[in-house]
DNA sequence: ATCAAAGTGAACCGATCGGTAAACTTTGAG
DNA sequence: CTCAAAGTTTACCGATCGGTTCACTTTGAT
């Protein structure tokens, strides 16, 4: 009952589509890199639409999981773990294999908002939102949803220009700018 | 001489790829949707590539023509005028048929930064930074190239957060931690 | 009036798209 | 051992992909 295969074909289905896009990314071209035949995936997945689904579902639990224990990791305080936010960015940046945010990806090639994928990525977004305000709050910080979308900006921001490359410290850059505002909102 | 048809299609063109994705649209949909038949378009443009690459030099010039008055315009001095940026962000944001900005869209759908298209958007962001650097400088505020980057991180990450519509004020949200950013840096 | 440049429509190319069908093999729990 | 679930290969479907070819028409300057 181990779904084996079917999480073997979502892992390998995140990084074919990480790698090249969401419409580049055939089903021949799947079955290819993942070694797994199209009748099977269609056993688990009843179209692509459904396929890329699931692998937003699998990467929004991985990418949280990992930031938010990362800035647990990286300091003991909620303001200091805000901060923190932004090495962990810094550090996932670094990778070679980094190619900016999947849901980011994934709305700019599924525009419509009322697309199934296009939502699912803003829930994504919204679930950030939420844990950063969170954190804001308990750091006692004056208007933490506020405070939070303004350093979600700079996240959001950060990773886009990383992955354009046209600047050399984006993770940095928007670290600076972030420690400005939590002095702004200083308790 | 004029170049009639090849300047229709490309702004044609430019709403498809805007609209559809590059990858989502072909170049039969553009021969529908633009009313110029295949055989015309490839006597402009050798491949699909090549006419994206022009579409992109259009967008470029458009956007970057289209932002630069509109903050001439809503304000009078060079400090005004950065913060002027995120008011005008606000009007392009509150279009209909906002989509996100296209640069982003291409560096997305063609990832590896080696790739012309991806090239091609990098450099439409340096062109703004190095415009909104002249400004700060201009407005003799401290470490003009740091808050320069600090902004633009402010502004792409407002333009990705409301093509995906998470949250409702991204440009005002902005525009709040510019101020902020700028009073650290006064002169 | 002429002639080349620019544009057209339609058919066509091999490759790939998302998805299906059929017949067969592997595997693991009762 | 048995039997169903899960997986396999292979071939196939109509549609669309980027791009080409060919025969023809429109247009504007000389």
């Amino acid at each position: 009952m181990r779904p084996t295969k079917r999480g073997e074909l979502l892992q390998k289905a995140l990084k074919a589509f990480y790698r090249n896009g969401f419409n580049a990314t055939g089903m021949d071209k799947l079955v290819a890199e993942t070694g797994i035949s199209k009748t099977s995936m269609y056993k688990h997945f009843r179209t692509k639409e459904d396929l890329i689904l699931a692998v937003l579902r699998l990467r929004d639990e991985q990418f949280r999981n990992w930031l938010y224990r990362r800035m647990e990791a990286l300091a003991d305080t909620p303001r200091e773990r805000l901060i923190a936010m932004f090495d962990a960015l810094e550090e996932w940046f670094a990778e070679p294999e980094y190619k900016g945010c999947l849901f980011i990806k994934a709305s700019s090639e599924f525009q419509d908002a009322s697309h199934p994928i296009h939502k699912q990525s803003a829930d994504h977004k919204r679930l950030l939102e939420s844990h950063v305000t969170d954190l804001a709050e308990k750091a006692g910080l004056a208007d933490p949803g506020g405070l939070a979308r303004q350093l979600l900006l700079l996240k959001e921001g950060a990773i886009v220009t990383a992955h354009l490359g046209h600047t050399e410290t984006p993770a940095q850059d928007a670290k600076v700018a972030a420690l400005r505002l939590l002095k702004a909102h200083a308790g």
